[in-house]
DNA sequence: CTGAAAGCGCTTACAG
DNA sequence: CTGAAAGCGCTTACAG
C-alpha cells in the first residue's frame, strides 16, 4: 500500500532509475526488450509516477492557468472549455481562476502561477494595473496568452478578435436603422480593456454618422441579466424624448434581461424600441424576439490559443503567437428602425 | 533575475533555511526580530517561493481538483464557482476537469490527481465504471467530496440533495394537477446516478398515484437547449391521445429549449402543454412563461464542500463530512391542468 | 543503449 | 528559538 517509486521499479526490473524515466518519457531511447521489462514491471506493481517530484527536478509544472473575470457569462466559459479539451489531449491539467474584476485577487492568483512555474497562462481580460506584473512573469519564461483581444503591434501572444470594429459595426447597423438615441451599456468598459474597445467603437460609429454623444445613455454593468433588466428600466423611465430608441449591449446576457424588462412594459421589441448584444449565447437564438447580436468565436478561441501553447511547449516554437479571428453581425429580429 | 531561493535568503539574512521556510509558513515559532529580519531580506530580493519544491517535501499539493460530466450547464459551474470562492482564500487553487461523460477521460484526469496528490477532490457526478478506481484514491489518503446529490449510509463525504424525492415532488405535482400523460426526459439518466435518481422519484410518483409507467415518454439526452427542442418535437407529432399533456425535463436548459419548440409549432405553454424543469438557473424566471422547475442549491454545494474540505486538512476533521441540502418547488407559469 | 550520481528547492524531526 | 542535515522522488548531463 505504501507507494512504489521509480528506485523501487528499478530494482525490481533490475534496471537503474534513468531506465526507468526514460521508459515513461523517452521509451525510444531504450532497446524494446528494456522497455518492456520495466513497462511490465511498473503495470504489475501499479506504479503511479510522482509528478510533484518530476515538476521539481523540470523546474516546471506541465499545469497551466487560465484566468477569467467573471463566469456569469455562459460565453466565457466556452472559450475554458475548449482550452481544456485542446490541451488535456496533451496531458495538461488547467487550473481556472475567478478574478472577478477585483485587482488584489488577480495578482494573488497571478503569482500563485510563478509560485508553481506553470507552463503556460491565458488571460481572458486581465485588471490593467496588473500588466507590469504580468510582464515580469512573461520575463521569468512563463508564456502568456492574451484571449479575447488583440494587441497589435506588441510582441504578446494573443488570440483574439477586433472589439472595436465589432461593435463600431454593430453601433453603425443601429445608427443605419435611422436610430438618433441609441445607447450603450458596457460589461465593465472602466475595468477590462476590451470592453473599453467596444465602447470606442461605438464611440466612432456615432461620430462618423454625425451622431451626438449622450453621456445619460453610456451605462456600465457586471453581465448579468438582472443588470440588464435594471438598466433597462432606468432607460424606460427617461420621458420620451431623451429616452434611446436603439439600445447596444456589450453582453448578451445583458440584453436579454433587458428584453424581458421591455416585456414586463408591455413595450414591443424591436416595433418600440430596438435591442442589440454581443456574444451569441445559445440563448440569444432563443430569446423573444431573436436577439441581433456580434458573434463571438469563444471556442475557436480555446482552440487556438490551446494548440499554440503545445506547439510552443512541444516544437519550440517561439511565437509571438498572433492571431485575430472574424466576428460577424447576426441580424435577428431585435433591432428595426424607429418608429415615427 | 535568475531566482532566489531559500538559501540564498538564509545567507543574506544569515539565518538557516528552516529559519526561513518557518518564516514563512510558521512566523509564530520565530522571535519577533528574526521574524522581521527575514520578511524584509525577502521583500527587499523579491523571492518568490517554490511550491513544487514545497510540495515535494510535503509530499502533497495544495491543489484541488473538481470532476464536472459537462458545463454545458451553468448551473454546474455556479457550484464550481462558488467553491473556487471558497477555498482560493485559503490559497487554494483548483483544476477544472471536464469528463464530458466520458469514463476513460475521467479516468486519466483522476489518475493525475493522484500522480499530483492533490488535496482534495470533489466529483459532479462520475461515471459508475470509475467508483472503484475512486475508491482507490480515497484510500491513498485524498479525500473525495461527492457533490449534487447524497450516499446515506456510506462512509463517503458528500454535500448534495435528495434528488429522488426533489423529482418526486414535482412528478407529483403534475400528476396532482390532473395529467395522465407525463413525460420524463433526463439529462443522461443512463450514466449519471443522481439523474438516475431523478427517474426514479418521477417512476414512484406515477406508482403511487397509479399512472401507468410510458417506455416512449421517457427519454434521455444531453442537457443542451437544443436538445431539449428536439426531444419537444418529437412529443409534439406524437398523435394526440399518446402525446403527453405535461413533460418534466430534469434540466432547464431542455425546459427551455422545448419552450422554445412549442412556441414555434404556436402551443400555448402552459394552456395546451405544461412543462417542468430542475435546477432554478437564471434564465427560467426570464423563461415565457416563467418556468416551474426545482431549485438546486449549486453555490451552498460549493460553499459548504469547499468549507469543509478547509476544516478536514486544517483542523484534521475526519468526517465523514455529510449533508443533504434543502431543494424545494418553485412554481411558476409553465405548468397547469391539462385541458379537457 | 544504460548507469552512477548530482541536483532540483523545499520541510521537518532532532538536537541544542 | 534556531540550525545542521537528511530526505522528498524524480531528471539529466556525462561517461562508458
Amino acid at each position: 500500500m505504501s507507494k512504489l517509486t521509480i528506485g523501487d521499479i528499478a530494482r525490481l526490473a533490475d534496471v537503474s532509475t534513468a531506465t526507468v524515466s526514460r521508459a515513461l518519457h523517452s521509451p525510444h531511447l531504450l532497446r524494446p526488450e528494456t522497455l518492456r521489462r520495466v513497462l511490465d514491471t511498473i503495470d504489475e506493481h501499479k506504479y503511479i509516477y510522482n509528478a510533484l517530484a518530476g515538476d521539481l527536478s523540470k523546474q516546471k509544472s506541465s499545469v497551466l492557468g487560465i484566468y477569467v473575470p467573471t463566469v456569469e457569462s455562459a460565453k466565457l466559459s466556452e472559450t475554458v472549455f475548449a482550452l481544456q479539451e485542446t490541451v488535456q489531449a496533451h496531458g495538461y491539467p488547467v487550473i481556472v481562476n475567478n478574478t472577478n474584476f477585483n485587482a488584489e485577487l488577480e495578482k494573488t492568483q497571478l503569482r500563485q502561477a510563478r509560485e508553481r512555474s506553470l507552463s503556460g497562462l491565458f488571460l481572458i481580460g486581465y485588471m490593467r494595473e496588473n500588466l507590469p506584473y504580468i510582464d515580469e512573469i512573461i520575463r521569468g519564461g512563463i508564456p502568456c496568452f492574451f484571449l479575447w483581444d488583440t494587441l497589435p503591434g506588441t510582441d504578446y501572444n494573443y488570440v483574439g478578435f477586433d472589439n472595436q470594429s465589432a461593435a463600431y459595426n454593430m453601433a453603425s447597423h443601429l445608427l443605419g436603422l435611422g436610430h438618433q438615441l441609441v445607447a450603450f451599456v458596457g460589461a465593465m468598459q472602466s475595468q477590462i480593456d476590451r470592453v473599453r474597445k467596444r465602447l470606442n467603437g461605438y464611440l466612432s460609429a456615432l461620430e462618423q454618422r454625425g451622431a451626438p454623444v449622450r453621456p445619460e445613455l453610456i451605462r456600465e454593468a457586471p453581465p448579468t441579466l438582472e443588470n440588464g433588466y435594471r438598466v433597462m428600466e432606468s432607460f424606460l423611465n427617461m420621458k420620451p424624448g431623451s429616452r434611446p430608441t436603439a439600445v447596444f449591449f456589450a453582453s448578451d446576457m445583458l440584453a436579454l434581461g433587458a428584453m424581458a424588462a421591455c416585456r414586463q412594459r408591455g413595450l414591443q421589441v424591436p416595433e418600440e424600441i430596438s435591442i442589440a448584444g454581443f456574444d451569441n449565447i445559445e440563448f440569444a437564438i432563443y430569446g423573444q424576439p431573436a436577439l441581433t447580436t456580434v458573434y463571438v468565436p469563444s471556442r475557436e478561441i480555446g482552440q487556438l490559443a490551446g494548440r499554440f501553447l503545445m506547439e510552443a511547449i512541444q516544437r519550440g516554437e517561439p511565437g509571438p503567437h498572433q492571431r485575430c479571428l472574424e466576428t460577424s453581425l447576426l441580424i435577428r429580429e431585435s433591432c428595426a428602425p424607429p418608429r415615427r
